[in-house]
DNA sequence: CTTGATTGGTACGATGTCGCACTATATCAG
DNA sequence: CTGATATAGTGCGACATCGTACCAATCAAG
């Protein structure tokens, strides 16, 4: 039981991605995505080794997003004044611009899931994974 | 709001992700997995082609993922008498017993979980979850 | 200050994902 | 039966992920 809510949870993952990834242009995948939300979410001038940590993934993982997405324009590095060793990330407003019109794209397609499903439905789930995801979160650092 | 849903949901895949490989041997990753657990639960002799189906993947995928499988020596391919062009898979006593293990340890990792959340709450989520990926998927062939 | 340990970042290699192109087999139209 | 088309599978190349090793900057102990 428990079991089939993982699988469902990973099937929609992936059907999730797949419908942000079609409305990305160019080279970009979901994790550039990420990066420019959490830029405009968390604000400006971040450091690329908090970001990994924030998205749990390897710091030369998010070496190579980074860079695809300042190769592309929509992000640029700045030195970091206080540390040496890193740097900090902006976005152009060529990566805000993106963003917002990812995220308009996007509301076409919730409202579409909105006529089939009951929309408290689905927001009722969302105390209850927030609260999956802190418990494994946890079990993460514990072992 | 939705929103967020999703981003919870992303992020809950990929700590379980995570974890489910934590369990697997060698350099056998989640895909291989869900092969494994897709023989049991459909029964042996599926044929390659219907498994990317069943999982969205392309075929080139299954195949490379089918060949990591064969040369551990988890599952075999055999000939398919219907239809030349295509074999079947079949899991060996080996795949059996690992998948097994595996979801024997998963078990463990369910019941510290559940010690930190409410089983109901979880198991609730599951028609939603359902219901959602239904219309996703619906939603993929449309357009 | 000096020196060893720590930390941010990246180059590189191994492996995974997947689109394209190709082969072999199957199917369909006539 | 024959030729055109469709389908299952795979080799290959492009790119993503991530562990290891390394460099440069910082920090900490004395």
């Amino acid at each position: 039981m428990l079991f089939e809510v993982f699988k469902e949870i990973g099937i929609i993952e992936q059907l999730s991605r797949t419908q942000l990834e079609a409305r990305l242009p160019d080279g970009l995948i979901a994790p550039h995505f990420a990066v420019l939300n959490h830029l405009i979410n968390r604000g400006d001038g971040a450091i690329p080794i908090n970001m990994a940590r924030a998205f749990q993934v390897p710091k030369t993982s998010m070496t190579h997003t980074l860079k695809g997405l300042a190769a592309k324009g929509y992000v640029e590095f700045r030195e970091n004044p206080i540390d040496g060793r890193s740097k900090t990330v902006w976005l152009t407003d060529k990566g805000r611009a993106l963003r917002t019109d990812v995220i308009a794209g996007l509301g076409k397609g919730f409202a579409h899931l909105l006529e089939h499903i009951d929309a408290k439905a689905l927001t009722g789930m969302l105390p209850t994974l927030v609260r999956l995801r802190e418990v494994m979160d946890a079990a993460r650092d514990e072992g």
